[in-house]
Parts: structure tokens; C-alpha cells; sequence
DNA sequence: AAACCGCTTTACGTTTACGTAAACTTTATC
DNA sequence: GATAAAGTTTACGTAAACGTAAAGCGGTTT
């Protein structure tokens, strides 16, 4: 079941197109934590899992310190302490209502991206007939060469 | 139909729950031209809507940079150049891509969410029954007081 | 007139998320 | 066994997005 594969640092930082300054920093600032084999870095596929919803939460605007919090809560959880359950829980529901959020400013982002390509569409449009018509004139101008 | 009704910063400040040192920050960052009156600015409905889109745009993941630049293009795109038009089309086709992906990123956050939160419940439901347990223990070896 | 309020500018400070360079070790290749 | 390639630490630098004083201006309330 649980993948045993391990990555290289360059393996990871190619596949998520990131540097390797950046997972570097991001095992500095606890989010990571791979595995040392003398002296580098052994990564693991729950290593891989993290930085790909480190990335995610990047996309959507969660900040590094926002993310580990949400990685050290749920590391807790497994511990499985009534409280800590039901902070996770809080968080999960808070979490589902930024979502919510999110979804409407897509909505309204894509309607205003509506509304904008038209009136492109018209200007450009404008833009061709009156091209059109300059043509039309040349042409009625022109000196006939018969 | 333009309403033509005015903003104080302060007012602005407290609608969107932005502190004034950000608003004119936007400005001087050239995202807001409010007007003035000797000093003190004037905000007009223009640049409410665009308050507006500087703040989604932030919660969307945006820089203040990415925003501006939209901004000045649709300034310059009201001018018509055939050139500017396309080139607005291309960045809002880029914009659109960028939200199907946002709503992928939701999609996958918000299933994690779902199992993340039923584990949650499924720890919180065998907690539940060890301590009933205990408690019909307890209940057990009651001393009787008859 | 004094004190207060809201607004202003100027300017230095701070945090986040890395970039970049230097110097060093380990591993692979010829 | 030299040499390149990939990895490492250490450390200083930087851009973005404000925070946080400090000090001044223009009304108005007492």
C-alpha cells in the first residue's frame, strides 16, 4: 500500500518545477522532513504529498506558516486527543468557508472576464468595419489603368 | 447611471476592513487615483470598484503588481488600439486557464477536507465509546447502598 | 485660544519567501 | 585518481506589502 519509492532533491524539484532552494527552505521552516542518508536528503512519497499541497496552497493564496500549522495540527490528530480532534474540526470548517469565498470571487472574476472579452470583441469589431471601409474607398479612388 | 456619490479614506477603510495605510499604499502604487480637495483624497465610485478588485485579486493569490498591470491595460484598451486589444484577449484567455485551475485546486482541497474531517469524526466516535465503556464499568463496581 | 479630530507626508522597520554567491563534501564517470 | 556533477551549509541580499512612529496641517468643538 504505502509507496516506499524515495526522490532525490533534483527528482522533486523537477517534477513540481520549484527550486531546490525552495524545498530546502521549505524542510528549514518544519514542513518538510525528509530523511538524511550521511548528509542528503532522502524524500519520501509523504514528503512528496506535502510539497505537492505545499504548492497547492501556494495557488490559493495560504501562506508557508498557514500550511504548517495545518500539517502540525494534523500530525496531533493522529495522536488522537479529544481537544485536538475537535480544533481539527473547527479548522477543517473554517477551511470549507474560505473555499466557499474563493468559489464566489472565481464566479465574479469569470463574469467580469465575460463582460470585458465582450466589449473587446466589439471594439475589435468596430475597428474591422471601419478597416473595410477605408478599402472600399481606396478602391472606388483609384485611377483605372485601362 | 454613474453614480457620482464620494469616499473618504476613512470610510473606504472601513467598509472593506482595509486599514488606511493600505489604501495609500494602493495609490501610490498607482492602482487608485482618488481626486483631491487641497490634501485630503477624494475617493469616487471608480475607485471603490477597483478597491474591490484589488482585494479579490488578493484573496485570489494575486500580487498588487499582477493587478495593476491589469488595470493599466484595460485603461489603455478603452483608447481601442487594434494591438492592445488582442494582447487583452490573450492575458484574460492566461486569466481564465488560471481560474479552471484554482477551481481543480478547490475541488482537491475540498475532498481532502471531506476525509480529513471523517477521520476526524471516526476518532471522535471510538473516544466516545471507550469512555461509555468505562463508564459501565464504573456502574459495575458501584458499592450498592442497600 | 486650546485641545482634539481626522487627514496628510516622510521615512525607517518588519515579515515572507525565496535568490544568489561562496566554499565545501559526496558521488558518479572517465 | 582526477574531475565533473550533484548535493550540502552558511550567510548576505531582495522584493512585496504593509506596520509603525513622528510631525505637521486644517477644521471644530469647548
Amino acid at each position: 500500500m504505502n509507496e516506499k519509492r524515495t526522490f532525490s532533491i533534483s527528482e522533486l524539484s523537477q517534477e513540481f518545477d520549484v527550486t531546490t532552494r525552495s524545498i530546502r527552505f521549505y524542510e528549514d521552516q518544519g514542513l518538510l522532513k525528509p530523511a538524511r542518508r550521511g548528509q542528503t536528503r532522502i524524500f519520501s512519497t509523504k514528503d512528496r504529498v506535502r510539497l505537492k499541497l505545499i504548492l497547492r496552497g501556494k495557488r490559493m493564496g495560504f501562506s508557508l506558516a498557514e500550511t504548517k500549522e495545518l500539517f502540525d495540527l494534523w500530525d496531533e490528530t493522529l495522536t488522537g486527543n479529544e481537544k485536538q480532534l475537535l480544533k481539527m474540526l473547527e479548522i477543517l470548517g473554517a477551511r470549507r468557508d474560505q473555499l466557499e469565498q474563493q468559489k464566489n470571487d472565481i464566479v465574479q472574476a469569470e463574469m467580469e472576464i465575460d463582460t470585458a472579452e465582450a466589449r473587446c470583441r466589439e471594439s475589435l469589431d468596430e475597428l474591422q468595419k471601419k478597416k473595410k471601409q477605408q478599402g472600399i474607398k481606396a478602391k472606388e479612388s483609384e485611377p483605372t489603368t485601362t
